[in-house]
DNA sequence: TAAAAATACTCCATAGGTATTTTAT
DNA sequence: ATAAAATACCTATGGAGTATTTTTA
């Protein structure tokens, strides 16, 4: 069975007669003639009650041209979409991330991607900031947020945004007037802390404070920054966070620039080096126009 | 796109491996190369990611490989199908009939043919008994149940079913004891009559008593058997109808043999003399069964 | 270096064309 | 007598084969 005898037949069917299906067909009488016969043979039923004056479609034939149709409209349509696949405008991207990336970054990338392409299914999942590169490496997502750097060569990475620590203090803190705050102002203060584990924040302030001269008193551990926000205007102590945290909006603390050794952080995008996925290079496109109004923003 | 090109990309699809995919296909290597790429051509996009170690689909690719084997399956019931009605295994078969068949030929036979052929649609129409004949000829109809001549040669009949008139009486009739009525003795009594215009009992009736000898006074007509019964049972009269109109089992009135000059009358089956459709013929032999049956145990 | 996909070319099966016959109205 | 489907026969496109090249892990 060929589609060919099929769109034939149903030609055939929807005329009832050889002669005018064929030129719809653009071939000549006898092929399609042979062609409806070897058809019956195959299915073994008559489909065409015919004489020379009357077409007529059997039972069989009917339900077949019925089925027929029904097919030749899927394979039109399978087509349409694996071709509008091809250049991203259908599809599914998985898409994995860290908690510091949803603040401000991600949703206005999602937001633009949505837009763009509606009928992408996008796949999102949280996940440990550690857990985004192997996900990435597995191919269990296709695109993923991470801080870098990557260290693995088979992984492009391209930062989107870099951002600077804010102090979090409570409102009644000494520091309410200050304007910036310089780290080793700091010093005395009991740190509520990122989790030493999975977050290379957690490095990054430890060795500045260090450079500042002190040894920071660790009060408490959490891997969460609005937990530690929550504990800051408890009165636990005070904490460093990133600067888009503040977008959360939170009551009843005070976000303070920090002066002194702390470097920018960064959150880059990262995918396989070799997907080629349009559905990917699309992904990509908006990420870099959302980053770039953010950090003019910023 | 023939189907034999979605055949191979399927399979292709499923081993994800040219050199295996060709030998289940039982072709060699390169033709599949090739139909691959001329898919991939008329498609306009990438369906595999391939280099010479490893071939993966793409996003396009996998779209495509859900709906191709989809579709492959849809041709093969689709043949399958067309296959069976050719057979008379399932299909949709129209029949019409008139009321005087519904007391007993009409459900056996109804009842046989569905056992038989469990898969087939039956359209039933109830129409006038004038009707029928020509909606059999107009293909309105595949069947249909009349009392013939049908006095067209385009449509075969074949009588199934003669029955004999009974009288019907009320209970406390005169004729209660009588085990059967001459038609003559009916001369006086009030006759509840078939309507004229639809119906040959009213001719059959009419000219049986013109020969016994005397004109029916008629009180009242009616198309319906079950009207004329139950105005019987209200004492309006009597009245004569087909015999197999006693499997209504109406209570409170009594049916009667008539002896005298009443014919029998004929219940037959119809179709359009060149409608080869096998689930005719199936339906045809089903309901000389039936009859056969029905006539030895009347 | 080897395994596998792509390319080059050759051949033949079969779809389609033209000419003709058959058949039912 | 005629219109239309079937049959006969011919032609040529394109699918499949074999041999070879290319590519990358």
């Amino acid at each position: 069975m060929e589609l060919k005898t099929l769109r034939y037949f149903v030609t055939l069917g929807e005329e009832l007669h050889f002669g005018r299906a064929a030129r719809r067909l653009h071939i000549s009488q006898p092929p399609l003639s042979r062609q409806i016969s070897r058809l019956e043979e195959e299915i073994g039923a008559k489909l065409f009650y015919r004489t020379q004056r009357h077409v007529e479609l059997t039972p069989a034939g009917e339900l077949l041209q019925r089925d027929a149709s029904a097919i030749l409209a899927n394979v039109a349509e399978a087509m349409n979409t694996a071709r509008r696949a091809g250049r991203g405008e259908v599809g599914k991207l998985s898409v994995g991330f860290f908690l510091g990336a949803t603040y401000t970054l991600l949703p206005r990338i999602l937001q633009n991607f949505r837009a763009q392409h509606p009928e992408v299914k996008l796949v999102l999942q949280e996940m440990g900031i550690t857990q985004v590169l192997d996900a990435i490496i597995s191919g269990e997502i296709d695109v993923g947020f991470l801080r870098p750097p990557s260290a693995d060569p088979a992984v492009l990475t391209e930062v989107l945004l870099r951002e600077p620590f804010v102090a979090v203090v409570p409102q009644n803190s000494r520091f309410r007037t200050a304007k910036s705050i310089s780290l080793k102002d700091l010093a005395d203060e009991p740190f509520i802390m990122y989790t030493p584990g999975n977050s290379i924040l957690y490095t990054q302030i430890m060795t500045a404070c260090h450079q500042a001269g002190f040894q920071p008193r660790i009060v408490q551990e959490t891997r969460r920054p609005i937990t530690m926000i929550s504990l800051v205007r408890a009165g636990a102590g005070i904490a460093l966070v990133t600067s888009s945290v503040q977008a959360t909006g939170n009551k009843g603390v005070l976000f303070r620039k920090i002066t002194g050794p702390l470097p920018m952080t960064e959150i880059a995008v990262a995918w396989r080096a070799r997907n080629p996925s349009p559905l990917l290079q699309s992904f990509l496109k908006v990420a870099r126009q959302a980053a770039r109004r953010k950090s003019t923003a910023t």
